[in-house]
DNA sequence: TCTGGGGTCCTAGGACCC
DNA sequence: TCTGGGGTCCTAGGACCC
């Protein structure tokens, strides 16, 4: 068996734990530059506030029912996540965390003394999350990954089940399949929703009764694990030993729109730092490189058909001649990057990142035409992470990076960092 | 006026190897 | 005249997730 704990509405939930006056009102977390709604409270969502909804569309709605507005705080919302996710191991021994507010548990017999139902080691993590933490918890149980979280689904969709709904015999799982809309399984997408209505597949209960090799032939090796876990039969393993990652990427959108190179090459440098921050922490080099940069897509300026309100976007992938994760070595193939596809006139919105090629940083190997960088070089990064971690954010920084910033996101919003600075912790209380 | 950010997996096809 | 069989690696694109 398996379980899906999943934290309701995480990054609301995160800032009324620490905020009381927020709780029984409708609240929303925004996205960057507090443009689009990431998070909505129950009272949020029963006015009507659509997930991804722009501010300036919902704008009479906050005016008229005050609805509390947050500016997203990931300094919070992952300290609580990285609490969460530990607390899981209270209880089980295989937590496989998969997300910023989901885990997947394996419950199996070995806790029968301990917990004698499902049921009652529901109870006992939903209680205790919300005594130590404060966060509102609902969990699904299974025999498969999909199928808890189809359970965890219910038990959310459903408040008389108190946040706890089991599937074990198959007349449980037939009916819920019966009644769960195609759209809302885990794997389908819009895409998938609406080839499969377009052949009269509408609940999750005909799906699983599909014939396998039709699907595979348009859902790939995918769709065909989403079908055998549908019919009870693990296809989704417990990973409970997260390998470090293949991609990662920063692209914060611009505070505002930003036409000339000088400061979009400052937001580059400071990016690109973070992707190193990013690699050194989970002790990886990369050696693939994409930047890109675009004008702002949704924007659609009346009059004058002149440059400034046409779009373009463009992007430039490079290959370093060796792996690395110090901000020295990338600066130089990510400005002359930028330069390539640069065009002086438009407003750009975001220059963003992708670092590819991720290998482990004991795996490195010196470049044919590259020297290999000596230990003090390899040391340094690692050092001003440490300075940074002690001293806050940018309290080391490349030279060339600007104080001014003008390109930086706006946050109005912003809650405290409650859980990870001393400093603001003394303050509130 | 104003619309987020950061990931994963799979497949096909091209280039290359012996 | 007749031109095999079995691989790897890389990239782009498409689908999905929260």
């Amino acid at each position: 068996m398996f379980a899906l704990v999943d934290v309701n509405s995480m990054y609301v939930s995160c800032e009324r734990s620490f905020n009381p006056r927020l709780k029984g009102v409708p609240v929303v977390a925004l996205g960057n530059n507090d443009h689009c709604v990431i998070a909505r409270s129950d009272e949020a969502k029963k006015l009507g506030i659509k997930m991804g909804a722009a501010r300036f569309q919902i704008q009479d709605l906050i005016d008229q029912h005050n609805v509390q507005l947050c500016s997203s705080n990931f300094a919070l919302y992952g300290d609580m996540s990285a609490r969460f996710q530990s607390l899981m191991y209270n209880f089980v021994e295989d937590v496989e965390p998969y997300s910023i507010d989901e885990v997947f548990l394996k419950v199996d017999g070995s806790y029968d003394t301990l917990y004698p139902s499902y049921q009652g080691l529901g109870e006992s993590i939903r209680n205790t999350v919300m005594q130590w933490l404060r966060l509102p918890v609902c969990i699904g149980f299974a025999p498969t990954k999909t199928l808890a979280k189809v359970a965890n689904r219910i038990a959310k969709k459903n408040p008389e089940l108190e946040g706890i709904c089991v599937l074990t015999n198959q007349a449980e799982v037939d009916t819920a399949l019966e009644q769960f809309e195609i759209e809302d399984l885990w794997g389908v997408g819009y895409r998938y929703a609406k080839w499969l209505k377009n052949n009269g597949i509408t609940n999750a209960r005909q799906l699983r009764n599909a014939e396998i090799e039709w699907i595979r032939k348009k859902m790939t090796v995918q769709g065909v694990r989403l079908v055998y876990e549908l019919r009870g039969y693990p296809a989704r393993l417990l990973e409970d030993n997260p390998l470090p990652k293949r991609t990662i990427s920063v692209a914060p959108s611009f505070g505002k729109l930003i036409p000339d190179l000088t400061n979009i090459t400052d937001a580059l440098t400071t990016h690109l730092a973070r992707c190193c921050e990013k690699l050194r922490k989970q002790n990886s080099i990369a050696r693939h490189l994409t930047i890109y940069l675009h004008t702002n897509r949704n924007r659609k300026t009346p009059g004058r058909p002149d440059l400034a309100s046409k779009q373009y976007s463009a992007s430039r992938t490079v290959k370093l001649p060796f792996h690395s994760n110090n901000l020295i070595d990338f600066l130089p193939y990510g400005i002359s990057a930028l330069q390539s596809i640069y065009q002086f006139g438009y407003p750009y919105q975001k220059v963003g990142i992708i670092l590819n090629d991720i290998v482990p940083e004991d795996n490195r190997q010196a470049g044919v035409f590259a020297d290999a960088p000596t230990p003090e070089q390899l040391e340094l990064g690692h050092v001003i992470d440490g300075l940074n971690r002690r001293f806050g954010r940018d309290a080391v920084y490349v030279a060339s990076q600007r104080k001014d910033r003008e390109w930086e996101m706006v946050q109005g919003h912003l809650s405290q960092r409650y859980t990870t600075n001393w400093n603001e912790l003394l303050v509130a209380y």
